[in-house]
DNA sequence: TTTGATAGTGATTGGCCACTAACTTTGAGG
DNA sequence: CCTCAAAGTTAGTGGCCAATCACTATCAAA
């Protein structure tokens, strides 16, 4: 196998795992054991850890707006919302996917307190470059984006406390989002 | 100084550091050192770190919910939401807070990772304790408290990836709060 | 002044982990 | 068949960290 597609399966292993155990809970030995390769070859591929928690970061939100754009492929204004809510909404099943994402947003603090503010940089660069493609898709408006991403944020937060989908903590979602 | 103040000052000390490099971002060391007393000590006052760190993300939920009440105190309703709202946003300054929060969110599911079901059964229950309290505090309705977390947790988001106060994205949060 | 309980420390240990170095395998092109 | 580069491994290193153990210091009551 190529280096190039090597690090393509590393990144998805990394996603996984990062997204399961956080940055410090999370060991080079784990993600090379799911991509089912000696944990020294990782530092041929990447740099350093870093590296590879930074790819799998770029790759979460890259993955996020795919889902978003499909669903919404056509589509404007309250529509193109409705729809990235369904999608959204259904990401829920892929654990992996919304807890890569608060990863990604916790480890800026533990990177400030280790000196590393680049972290910091890159992280709004993504979370920004989200945002925005998602406000331009739904019309534009700031609140109406904002809104839109202050109920993600709640749904990663449930997923993270691991509330099933039929709990009742989910009932207030039933404003946003009335699916059939 | 007695025990029983000491696991106080750790508690306040665990919260902080916790809050800033996550659970296993941190270790035992740097709270001792915050609390000025040696690292081997902490393991008198407590029976491990997961204790620490449970006895902080617990204090951190009561002090929200300390800040909530203040704010909202004799309100209900529409103008206990919009005190309650103001008050979140003033938290805003208190970074450890927050970060705290989103660090207990994150926790579950790397304990989940390591087999602890028991850490999610009690992130669950500082979470609702929360949820409910403030449900009922701004009148019951289920879907306007999942507003107002929802809101809550982008506040969360946006303090983690470190906006300042002045940043173009906090422009979209006007219309839940417009405090003069 | 002894006694005993409680507060607190220094030294250590065993385990894990990021990262390195040196070596081996594989396979396509001449 | 040979060669050489790229893919991949085994073995090891130094550092950190949670937890333990054995010890000291303080002080109030008998």
């Amino acid at each position: 196998m190529s280096a190039e597609e090597r690090r393509e399966s590393v990144v998805r292993a990394a996603l996984i795992e990062f997204a399961r155990g956080g940055y410090h809970g999370t060991s080079t030995e784990a993600i090379a054991r799911r991509v089912g390769v000696s944990q020294p070859y990782l530092f041929r591929l990447f740099p350093g850890k870093q590296a590879i928690f930074a790819a799998a970061a770029e790759r979460c939100v890259e993955e996020t707006w795919r889902v978003f754009d499909e669903a919404s492929a056509g589509l404007s204004g309250e529509e193109a919302a409705d729809a990235m809510s369904a999608a959204y909404m259904s990401l829920v099943e892929d654990r992996d996917q919304l807890m890569m994402q608060m990863q990604l947003y916790v480890s800026v603090s533990a990177a400030r307190e280790a000196g590393e503010e680049d972290v910091g940089e890159t992280a709004r660069r993504l979370w920004e470059s989200l945002f925005d493609r998602v406000r331009i898709r739904i019309g534009g408006d700031m609140r109406d984006a904002t809104r839109f991403f202050a109920y993600g944020m709640l749904i990663n937060t449930m997923v993270a406390l691991g509330y099933p989908p039929e709990h009742r903590m989910w009932s207030g979602f039933d404003e946003c989002e009335e699916p059939e």
